[in-house]
DNA sequence: CCAACCATGTAAGCTGTTACATGATTGA
DNA sequence: TCAATCATGTAACAGCTTACATGGTTGG
């Protein structure tokens, strides 16, 4: 089957700590990670998707009439699977930010070794994105209408902050171990 | 009607110059407005929405099959609508990409003066944010798991970055005029 | 002449949005 | 007790993805 961003949005923070649809919901409408639909419409569907496909499982608290969601072994493997894929240029130019959200999701599940493979993977693209768009900057610039030059000029930057971040983030996992 | 992303996407390019389907979908697939789908399901069922509102026209060069999509008054007014709409909050820490994707379409439709109100804005906006994760990180920041807080330190340093361009872009489209 | 690309389109299926509905629980 | 929030859900609709289909044009 097929797993959406949304669907690894909602493993990564089952698998983190297991937690009712309505709480769910509500990491969506008040954190970082609001990129995300908090609608019902999108949440409670997605979760009964998963459960189907054996990726999570709802258990009741004894008593209470209240279910929270439980990521299976199955699901586990999913996101493991999901955290050991080597990030695509195309994936660094479109979906930087799900890649930040797969390294905040990797650190119960990876070893320091495959995370610091990841962070080397991305690492490398971006620098070649920095380069490439350098390049471009440089030659071509001029050429461009003004606010052209100054949007792409602002893509260059973001790519080079994002690159700055890796390569500190590699030192400090290194250092922390 | 409502107006979709992609549809904002599409009326800025034919505005900038006018094109057919193809070089539309083309520009998607080769350039970095590459967020957006270039797919013929996407973009041609688009295109027919916004010549049924108006929006755009389509016209067959003498004696050619070819037809160009070009921009209606309508159509640039709607444009110039959404330049001129505030960004919020909301949209900047989820949406950037399309409020630089505006900057460089509002060239050609805005005032140097309703420019610089824009970036004002932009500008605002940032500085709130920045204010905020940074505030957030000083204090909270221990708390978090490690890659929690990295994660969110990549989101601090990309703001950062965009509220960089913002007052260096601010300072040079001043020097322009 | 054949492959590659230009150029446009349709149809099925899925996902997400919006809006509505329901009932339980909690705090003032 | 009344409002707000907790908590879950459904239904209509719109939009995008994927895959397929069609025919024209160009270059080797």
């Amino acid at each position: 089957m097929k797993i959406t961003q949304l669907d690894y949005a909602l493993l990564g923070l089952i698998n983190e700590s297991p937690r009712s649809g309505y709480a769910l919901r509500k990491v969506f409408e008040t954190t970082a990670l609001g990129n995300y639909s908090s609608s019902p419409g999108a949440i409670y569907p997605a979760l009964r998707r998963l459960e189907k496909n054996n990726l999570i499982q709802s258990r009741k608290e004894e008593g209470s009439t209240k279910a929270k969601y439980f990521i299976s072994n199955a699901g586990q493997s999913s996101l493991k699977d999901w955290f050991l894929e080597e990030p695509t240029r195309e994936e660094v130019e479109k979906r930087l930010d799900l890649i930040i959200l797969k390294f905040a999701f990797m650190e119960q599940l990876l070893a320091t070794q495959e995370v610091l493979g990841f962070l080397s993977g991305l690492q490398k693209i971006l620098q070649q994105v920095v380069t490439g768009y350098d390049a471009f900057y440089a030659t071509k610039g001029e050429e461009l209408p003004t606010h052209g030059r100054l949007a792409f000029k602002h893509g260059l930057m973001s790519y080079r902050s994002s690159l700055d971040w890796c390569e500190t983030t590699l030192l400090e996992i290194k250092k922390l171990n």
